[in-house]
DNA sequence: GTACTATCTGAATCATAGG
DNA sequence: TCCTATGATTCAGATAGTA
């Protein structure tokens, strides 16, 4: 779980109807751990919201209307993403979805803004649509950025849950994934309800990576809630913010409709394993394992060996530090002094590392 | 073929020292068919890196992949973009590879400049370097942008040699190769002569696509020469801008011990789409186990023999077709092509069928 | 020659708590 | 902000050496 949010100020658990631009300011900052947006690709497609005559609008191909074009799409997504990085927690992650139409503006204004990508990823849709006319390579993918807002911060990355996800492998950039269909496609009079409507699979493998139980889920572009439909069943709190009064209304009525949230055991990811206390060296002096005066060996079957100090420092060949110390000193590079240095067990005489005696403090 | 270029004054087939935005202020303009760019990432790698094992990992630390901050990348990136639209023809297209470093910088620009975005492709990398400490998802795929100069104009396309070389389904935006290693990792006194190296199987494909024998293929950040060396064996004309003298001499000499190109017979798209075999024989081009203009023979013994197509076609005596078409044109009734066909083992000289090779790619 | 083992390596923005 | 100590962390494939 994160540090505490605000929480009492944030309208959780909620779909706020309007423009995330201006929803967005009115909420408070440094405030929300992870923001899932699905934005419109370009200005085409949002004037087509408001204008009917499509073909008109796809018409553009003066290169002057072409920049216009550019131009207002990059100002409109440096206003959603400067908005969303203001509410975010300095440690909190953004992720975004897009395709080429979009992806390479929208990964440009937010490494200008300050954002630090952590991965790209690549859902690798199983059954995409074919390219029809046969001009181009079959569309069969989109790309995810997942960015970081202070480049300094530590962000929530469940290593381990993903890692149990993919079979104990570690978790990679491409993933592999059916698209939306089906039961799972939510329709209107049989038509489609969103014509993007992105599939829970995806947003259940993003919310298990980057949040915890508890986290603040915020989506700028909610449409008909997918996110939040995911969020709820992960036992996360959730924001939707969408602009269309009837997605809204789709989405309340499917998160509404959606079972209770399993319990909290179920949700917890596959932890870390969890930090061991920490044990000073000198510790096994004052608990008699080791004595001042006797020798640690160099590696399991090295000659070279160094003597304990009363203080716990090593002495070799003149020089004296931690084990850690004398460990880069004769072999530079990281070293974990615990396992580089090893004992004479009295009984058998063989040599076992010192980690071991180390276990025998944490177990008693 | 494309329209006539204007040949003569292009230096074709060799490799030009120098800056490319110099190189390239100096080409007719209109004048080349395909650009592959492999420009540098700008990784801004951070300290070292260990294995778990505590090996050192050999980072890219050249001092060519060093800018001084996104600003001083974007204006590089602007300048060789430009300079290289100047020199395409109208309906040439530009491939650039990158990574989340960098990509989302290039894929702007180059639409700002009037490109236009045909595809983005991931090439999934079988064999990634893992995320040694944990903290993010394997980075196992780079991204290649495919945009042509002008929106309007014709470009090409094979699509029916992709459709071949996918095995009879139409070829996507996802393409899974391994990485450059081994014996085709080129080496200079037992270290990797450049350390970013790509593939040719990767090459092999995007120059099947997208050109056709004869065209122009230039590539402003030659390195060691991989797009040279694969379209000189796809009997494409190329020109290669490097700035390093060494990589330089090392892809003249590379390019220089290649065997002769195949015939144009063998080097022609397939006209026609075909149906699929289960594993597709395309493959093994892609993979270097065969190569275009290769012979096979129809059994272990027999005199008959067939010439391998650029796109995994056979040619048999002016007949062409799958390696189950033409064995069944040879012996009527139900063929299996992989037992059908042999190729000569090039140490021993020995005729092996060729389903060893597809156990070796199921293998591997 | 074969089978098995040990070793090496690849475009990587690769830790964190505590003093 | 910097320094130190401690701990957490890897996959596929190729090659070389050994039995």
């Amino acid at each position: 779980m994160s540090e505490q949010p605000p929480s009492s100020a944030l309208p959780l658990n909620q779909v706020i109807l309007g423009d995330c631009r201006q929803v967005l300011a009115t909420l408070p900052k440094n405030s929300v751990d992870l923001i899932f947006a699905d934005p419109p690709y370009n200005l085409q497609l949002r004037g087509e919201l408001h204008r009917p005559d499509l073909s008109r609008v796809d018409r553009v191909d003066d290169e002057w209307d072409q920049f216009e074009g550019f131009d207002t799409y990059d100002q409109f997504t440096e206003e959603w993403l400067s908005a969303c990085r203001r509410v975010l927690k300095p440690g909190g992650t953004l992720w975004v979805i897009g395709t080429y139409h979009n992806i390479y503006r929208v990964g440009g204004i937010l490494q200008n803004l300050g954002f630090w990508i952590l991965n790209d990823i690549v859902w690798v849709k199983t059954n995409p649509m074919p390219n029809f006319r046969g001009v181009r390579f079959t569309n069969a993918h989109e790309t995810l950025i997942w960015a970081v807002k202070d480049r300094r911060a530590k962000y929530t990355f469940n290593y381990h849950a993903m890692k149990s996800l993919n079979d104990g492998l570690q978790m990679r950039s491409d993933w592999h994934l059916p698209i939306c269909t089906g039961r799972k496609r939510l329709r209107v009079n049989g038509e489609k309800a969103h014509s993007t409507q992105k599939p829970e699979s995806l947003l259940y493998r993003v919310l298990l990576a980057a949040s915890n139980p508890g986290d603040v889920i915020l989506d700028p572009f909610f449409g008909t809630g997918t996110s939040g439909a995911v969020a709820q069943q992960l036992g996360r709190q959730w924001i939707g913010i969408e602009r269309d009064p009837q997605y809204v209304e789709i989405a309340r009525q499917r998160i509404a409709s959606l079972p209770a949230a399993p319990d909290e055991t179920a949700l917890r990811a596959t932890p870390n394993p969890r930090r061991q206390p920490r044990i000073a060296f000198g510790t096994l002096l004052e608990a008699g394992l080791l004595r001042p005066g006797q020798t640690l060996y160099f590696g399991a079957e090295g000659s070279r060996s160094a003597q304990i100090s009363a203080d716990a420092s090593l002495e070799y060949n003149g020089q004296r530090g931690s084990i850690h110390q004398i460990a880069r000193a004769i072999q530079p590079g990281p070293r974990n002094g615990w396992l580089c240095w090893f004992y004479e067990d009295p009984h058998t005489g063989q040599r076992r590392p010192i980690d071991h005696l180390r276990q025998f403090i944490r177990n008693a």
